[in-house]
DNA sequence: AAATCTCTCAACCGCCGCTGT
DNA sequence: GACAGCGGCGGTTGAGAGATT
């Protein structure tokens, strides 16, 4: 009878039985571990050392902590992920009685999708701004927009009712003028991109449109994006916030350095108070006990690399926001889809659920951050 | 109730760095 | 310096459990 494929060489493979289990811990508690490569024959066990090693250390060690992850071990471990990166022992050990292991896969199984899902790049830690977050984004603040932004609505009637189409010209729009910076010359020019001729073909929209996307730029004084094609392309808002930020970093005089940061790569939407008013970051991490959580010292000097860092990769990209559609679609995994993941996610009860997402930290504070709410049907669309 | 899909996590694999010779 | 052995690490896989249709 041939041996199957987990029992080659003479060494098994596969899970591991309790009578297995017994056998090394009663070895390793006589004799101690080390000398993997010999532990499985002295030990009577038909095993690689290897396995031997990895079975002790993420399952029989007796030190190991079970179960789930607890508020204050998810938090750190997003925290130390943003440090350290894939780093996952030097993670572990920072986190009495959890395995390296058991933290990766907590990470790809939890942690990851939930940052993906508030719209969070999980390698960056930084806001993952993409069309369709976009599209919840804008249109949870068109429907809110606050008294002080009386622009005229595109529906021309009081307050902004926009329709699917418009929803889609806008952000391509959009979506357009990120990928050239702001790059006047370009906007102008007559080398029209498919989505430039989409515009063009609806002239009704156009003007307005683009009136809208200026008042996204709270702080910015109400411009057109055509007088802005007039500007160099260094003084786009999004250009100067990033130097801005770049320079309070180089001179240490962030206040607030937080994953949440407006100030980061999202620079263009804005916060409303519980009186639908735009807050300043500032007032809103002093008023908000989760937020403050992450403005102490020690978040600081963790997430103050990774600014400069993420920074500089802005900086690099001319100060455009970093997204692109064919990277989302590309990146996205295909168990969360962008879609998907933004109908579940506009679910999520993080102001007083009583699910899982409750536990959300970070992510219910992206989520706070950046107003998200649902804005699309099952379709991904308005 | 059955089939199918999705998720979880223990375990494996290959690579890398360290150490001793 | 070159090599081999070993332990450790991070990425990936796949079986089983649970959820959904």
């Amino acid at each position: 009878m041939a041996k199957s494929s987990s029992e080659k060489n003479g060494l098994k493979k596969g899970p591991w039985t309790p009578e297995e289990d017994q056998k090394l811990i009663d070895y390793i508690q006589k004799h101690g571990h080390g000398k993997w490569r010999t532990l499985p024959k002295n030990a009577g066990l038909k095993r690689c050392g290897k396995s031997c090693r990895l079975r002790w250390a993420n399952y029989l060690r007796p030190d190991i902590k079970r179960g789930r992850f607890s508020f204050e071990e998810e938090e750190a471990i997003i925290q130390l992920h943003s440090v350290l990166g894939n780093k996952w022992s030097t993670i572990a050990a920072n986190l009495p009685g959890r395995t390296d292991n058991e933290i990766k896969n907590y990470w790809n199984t939890h942690i990851k999708k939930k940052l993906l899902k508030m719209g969070i790049d999980p390698v960056t830690h930084t806001p993952r701004l993409d069309v369709l977050q976009l599209a919840s984004i804008l249109n949870t603040s068109l429907y809110n927009l606050p008294p002080q932004f009386n622009y005229p609505s595109l529906s021309g009637i009081g307050r902004s009712v926009i329709n699917p189409s418009h929803m889609l010209s806008l952000l391509t729009t959009l979506l357009s003028c990120q990928n050239r910076n702001y790059n006047p010359d370009v906007l102008n020019n007559n080398q029209l991109s498919d989505s430039d001729t989409l515009l063009q073909n609806q002239p009704q929209c156009s003007q307005m449109q683009l009136d809208s996307i200026q008042a996204f730029q709270p702080n910015q004084p109400h411009v057109s994006l055509q007088e802005n094609h007039i500007a160099k392309s260094n003084s786009n808002p999004l250009n100067m916030e990033s130097q801005v930020m770049k320079t309070k970093l180089e001179n240490h005089i962030i206040p607030i350095a937080t994953p949440f940061s407006h100030q980061n790569t999202l620079p263009n939407l804005w916060l409303y108070n519980s009186e639908g008013h735009i807050s300043d970051l500032p007032t809103m991490a002093q008023s908000s006990s989760a937020m403050q959580r992450f403005s102490s010292p020690k978040f600081n000097s963790i997430y103050n690399n990774n600014l400069l860092e993420n920074q500089n990769l802005c900086n690099n990209n001319e100060g455009a926001p970093n997204f692109n559609l064919s990277s989302l679609l590309s990146s996205t995994p295909s168990s969360s889809s962008p879609i998907s993941t933004l109908n579940s996610s506009s679910s999520a009860t993080f102001v007083n659920g009583t699910t899982e997402d409750e536990r959300d930290t970070y992510g219910s504070n992206m989520l706070l951050m950046y107003n998200i709410s649902n804005g699309l049907n099952d379709s991904g669309l308005l």
